[in-house]
DNA sequence: CCCGTAGTGCCGAATATACGAACTATTGAA
DNA sequence: TTCAATAGTTCGTATATTCGGCACTACGGG
């Protein structure tokens, strides 16, 4: 039995949705992982990237909200999951507004250490 | 008696704060109106303009999350307050952050009607 | 066919949000 | 100065979101 997967079209892509799912610190730092490391996959992985251990239903639900966001684009391979960013995609819909968010996310966090 | 009125400092303004303060459908249009009309002010008018009434107190609430996440400055002013916008501020810590979503919110709003 | 791995769904606990009612501050008039 | 009107805040409760443990469902490999 296959589970639907709910990607929204583009244009039922919003800002709020965009913003409310990168309002997180865990879910900006899965999203930025993904949108510059190209076709990266794998949902558990991210609990050993970062020293911080995030459950795995947690890592689940935030991978449902940038889903459903419009933010990434998941499809199973095999037993894993490949989740790729759909950023080109939201670029054409709001243009600039995906760097400007990743770029001071990534800001933020050099300026942290 | 006077309140304090928390704005925090520049260098404690986060991403995060500013993403979840913004990802409102309420705050974002109050933010960006009080952004290009400059030197605006009073929480109560905002009712007006949007046809949508928001009770006072859930506007109160609304005005504080801006407030204190660093993207508004609030002084009395006699019976109201004059609520500034801290974009040029914010601009010199996050380059491009605030004119990006606001853009993506304009261009929604135009969209939808 | 059974086991290990990757994710999901469900549920209770903790947390956050909305809004009405009561309160505070400030101004202007009587 | 006292009073009433106006603008915002605070508080309390109802409601909605989020977190994370545990049990469950795919899928792939021996």
């Amino acid at each position: 039995m296959a589970r639907p997967l709910v990607h929204p079209a583009i244009k039922d892509i919003t800002v709020e949705g965009i913003l409310h799912a990168l309002a997180d610190p865990d879910r900006v730092a899965i999203f930025a992982q993904i949108a510059n490391s190209d076709a990266s996959h794998a949902c558990t992985r991210f609990s050993e990237t970062n020293e911080k251990t995030i459950p795995k239903s947690t890592l689940s639900q935030h991978f449902k909200a940038l889903r459903e966001a419009g933010l990434i684009r998941s499809e199973r391979k095999g037993v894993e999951m490949q989740n790729t960013s759909r950023c080109s995609e939201i670029d054409t819909r709001f243009p600039g507004l995906i760097p400007a968010i990743v770029d001071a996310h990534m800001k933020q966090k050099k300026a942290r250490k």
